[in-house]
Formats: C-alpha cells, sequence, structure tokens
DNA sequence: TTGTATTTGTTCGTATGTATC
DNA sequence: GGATACATACGAACAAATACA
C-alpha cells in the first residue's frame, strides 16, 4: 500500500545544506561576492559525502545563486540576483504547458499591455529616446522583407518592457514572445510581405510611444492590446478569437 | 589573469544529460508521467560516473521536472507543470530586492484580471459549482481569524484560475500570489482581524462568481483589478501606489 | 614566468534502506 | 514473505584547472 508519495517525504541529505545557504544568502549573512567554504570543509561541517555537497552546490547553481569552477581554491561564489534562471524556467513553461497559440497570444497580450502601462507611469527621458530609435529602425527594416521588419517590431517591445522597470513582467514577456516567434514561423514564412501591415503596425507603435511619451498609462495599455490582436488575429481559428477579441476590447473608448 | 569566468566556459558532464532530457520534454517525446531511465543505465548510455548521473537528477528535480524516491524500480518520474520552482524564484529575487511588493501585486493584478476574463468565457457550469463552495468556504472561515480567511480567499483566486483553463496564467498566478503571501506574512500577523474588509472582500468575490456567471468577461476583468487594489494597496508605500492605481482603474466604468 | 599545492570535476566500489513484483 | 532492483549516501582515487608564491 501507500503508492502515494508520502507527505513529509524522507529529507534528503543535500537539502540541508541547499537550505542552509539559501537562509543565509536571503538573511544578509552571505552577501554577494562572498565565498562558500571549500567543498572539502563542507563535507566535515555537515557530516556528510563529498558526492553529497556536490549535488547541493548543483542545485544552488542551477537556481543561480552560486559559481563555482574547479581549481579555485577559494571556493564557491555567492553571485548578484539575476532573471536568467527564472527566464529559462519560464521559457521551460512555455514551451511544454502553451496548450496552443491563442493561450500564447492571450499571455503576451496580458504581460505587455501591463508593460506598456507601466512604461508610461516610470519610463524615463533615456527610455524615449531609445523607444524613438527602434521606431525608425522598423521604418528602414520595412523593404527588407518580412523577418527583418519582424524583428525590429520584437525590438520595440522588448525596449518598451525594460522602459517598465518591471523585472518579472520584462522578463516574462521575453519569454512568451519568443515562444511564439518559435510557434508561428512556419505559418508566416510563406506569408507575403504584407505592405499595408507594416504601415499600419509603424503607425500603432508611433501612437504607443506617444502614449508613453504623455504618460497616458490606459491609452498605452489598450494599444497593446488592440494592436497585438490586429496583428495576430488572422492566426487564430474563428472559434478561438473570442477569448483574445474579449481581451482586446477591455478599456476600449467606444466598447462598454 | 583571466579572472572572470570565461565565455565559452567548459560544459560539464552532468549538463548533457540535464540539456537531454530537457530537450526531450520540450519536444514531447518524454510526456507526463513518462519514466526516465535508471540511474545505472544512465551510467552507461551517457558513458559518465553515477555521481554525474545524480548531479544532473538533483538540478532537473529543482526545476520541477522530475522526481525520483529510493526504491522505485521504474525510474524517475517525469512531472506536470507546477508553480512551485517558479514561486521559489521569483520569492527568492524579490527577497534579495531585486523587486519590490509593489511590483508583485502589479503583477498578480496583471496575471490574475487576465484569468478572470478568460474564466468568464471559458468557464464550465461544474467550475460555477466549484466556485460557489469556495465562496461558502469564506463566509465560515471568517470567524476563525484572518490566516484562515486567507487562505479560503487564495482558494477563490485559485479556482478562478484554474476555470480560465489556461495553464500558464494558472501556473504562474499561484508562483505570484505565493510569493506575496510569504513576502508579506509578518507585515500582516499583527494586523487586527478587520470584518469590514472580510464582508467587502466576500462581496467583491460574489460580484466576481456573478460576472463570470453571466461571461462578463469587461467586468470579470474590471473586478480583479479593483479588489486586489482594495484588498493590498495599504501594505505598499504611498510614493509607489500610481502604477497600482492606474493599472486598477483600466476599464474602470467610471474613468476614462 | 614557473612551479607547486590545493581545489573542483569525475569516476568507481560499497553499504544501506526501500519500493515493487 | 522473499527476491530483486532501485535510489541514497559514503569515501577513495585520479585528472584537470586554478591561485599563489
Amino acid at each position: 500500500m501507500s503508492q502515494l508519495p508520502r507527505s513529509p517525504a524522507k529529507p534528503r541529505a543535500f537539502e540541508a545544506i541547499v537550505s542552509h545557504v539559501e537562509t543565509r544568502v536571503l538573511s544578509g549573512e552571505l552577501k554577494v561576492g562572498d565565498r562558500l567554504p571549500g567543498e572539502r570543509e563542507l563535507v566535515t561541517q555537515f557530516q556528510v559525502g563529498r558526492s553529497t555537497v556536490r549535488e547541493a552546490m548543483r542545485v544552488l547553481e542551477s537556481n543561480g545563486l552560486i559559481a563555482s569552477r574547479p581549481g579555485d581554491p577559494r571556493g564557491a561564489l555567492v553571485l548578484s540576483p539575476s532573471p536568467a534562471p527564472l527566464g529559462k524556467l519560464i521559457t521551460h513553461l512555455t514551451h511544454t504547458s502553451a496548450s496552443s497559440l491563442v493561450d500564447l497570444l492571450i499571455y503576451r497580450m496580458t504581460l505587455e499591455s501591463s508593460a506598456n502601462s507601466l512604461a508610461a507611469i516610470r519610463r524615463s527621458d533615456a527610455d524615449l529616446v531609445q523607444l524613438e530609435r527602434t521606431i525608425t529602425l522598423m521604418g528602414t527594416a520595412r523593404p527588407q522583407g518580412q523577418a527583418a521588419f519582424s524583428r525590429a517590431d520584437l525590438d520595440f517591445h522588448e525596449v518598451v518592457a525594460k522602459a517598465s522597470g518591471h523585472t518579472l513582467l520584462h522578463i516574462s514577456a521575453a519569454a512568451v514572445r519568443q515562444s511564439i516567434e518559435q510557434l508561428i514561423a512556419r505559418t508566416i514564412e510563406e506569408s507575403s510581405d504584407d505592405e499595408a501591415l507594416m504601415a499600419r503596425t509603424i503607425e500603432h507603435h508611433q501612437k504607443v510611444f506617444n502614449a508613453i511619451r504623455d504618460r497616458d498609462a490606459h491609452l498605452a495599455e489598450h494599444l497593446a492590446r488592440s494592436s497585438l490582436f490586429e496583428y495576430y488575429a488572422h492566426l487564430v481559428p474563428a472559434d478561438q478569437r473570442d477569448a483574445l477579441a474579449a481581451l482586446a476590447s477591455f478599456g476600449s473608448p467606444d466598447s462598454v
């Protein structure tokens, strides 16, 4: 009996080291740039075998807390907080549990509309300069075809997300954009360069820029939704389009 | 010289196994519930030592991809996506001050408002039954104090997210909720049981339920924002509250 | 710059407790 | 209950890489 995994589950030896280090990093006892004791010293400190110590090191490393390299007598290095492991995890999540294109688009609409809103509130003047540059880039990329234009387009969204000053939104939006691009890469390759759509997209982005410049958070948020809808809606089956349309029309001046 | 870590950095033996498994999960070759080969078989497959295999297992385990337990002759189990690893990373990032409480609340508002909107569109009748039950539970938990009420409250949001039928939203919203609860655990413990707030919260949830029942996506989305704002806004410093307020007021009937 | 000591990366053998059949 | 195969954990050994005198 008892086919289910036990609730408490036997605590494993390496976990003691992991949570010990995590706690000390969280409490500030271990600062960025500090060194952990060497593996052999951890063996005596925790009364475990060296393999166990190494398992703990790999987990801490995978979570972005430390880095160790061979031959360094000073021990593993405590790293500064980085969104990199988070980005990897989110990328993995979007790739695995992305049931459909429409769900990915919904997710992107969700994240980027908030990023736009935040950017309108938190943007610096330097952000505006960078944004204007990416819009210019879209213009020059236009005659180079769909692929180049798409790259410039993604750049714009990336810069906006960065201007939001929200690390989590920034990282996760980037992951979702990438997943979407990979998913529709084949679908879109044969789509003839749609000059009219490109022009409309640039216009949209110009409007977003204006809204962010004028610190109009509501307008910026709504524009993210409507422009994503216009750009991508034709790729999703008509019978799944209602959820996307509902999000896109939220906050619209002419709705309600 | 060369104190900095090399750019290419020598690939380590266990990483081959990690990325191999990751790739197979991503490609769908390994489905949830499938089993990995035993450790000894992986040793021969990858021509590495057993400790190396175990290090790879710990990393995969820490990222929530697999679970293994001693004595199981079937090998490590491939897990379904879970919010746990994501929540842990987010919690760690916020604690190390890469991100603040207000950013977490913004993130939650972003995700849950979309989840509400989707739930209004995709909900089944069974979802409604479950939602009603969690609201009833909040009523019975009310006299048991803040902690019990908070748990029931979180349950409601969890059920709504599930009803959205959007795995990504569901998982990431759960992770963010978890992080927020951990972050404000101490702040809120001394907050006297606010009977009035509890009553208002239940009312809010009833309104959300009605909106989802009536398939009013816009109303459901707006309610998620306004109720989160009312519930949590007092915890964020006044000078950071504008971004949260901007999101909360978006789509409001009386704004614009 | 060279050499040396020490560290991490990796392998291997062994013992032990446990889940499955 | 017993046999089997598994994961957990330890520790010794060697190679490669690094820091430091």
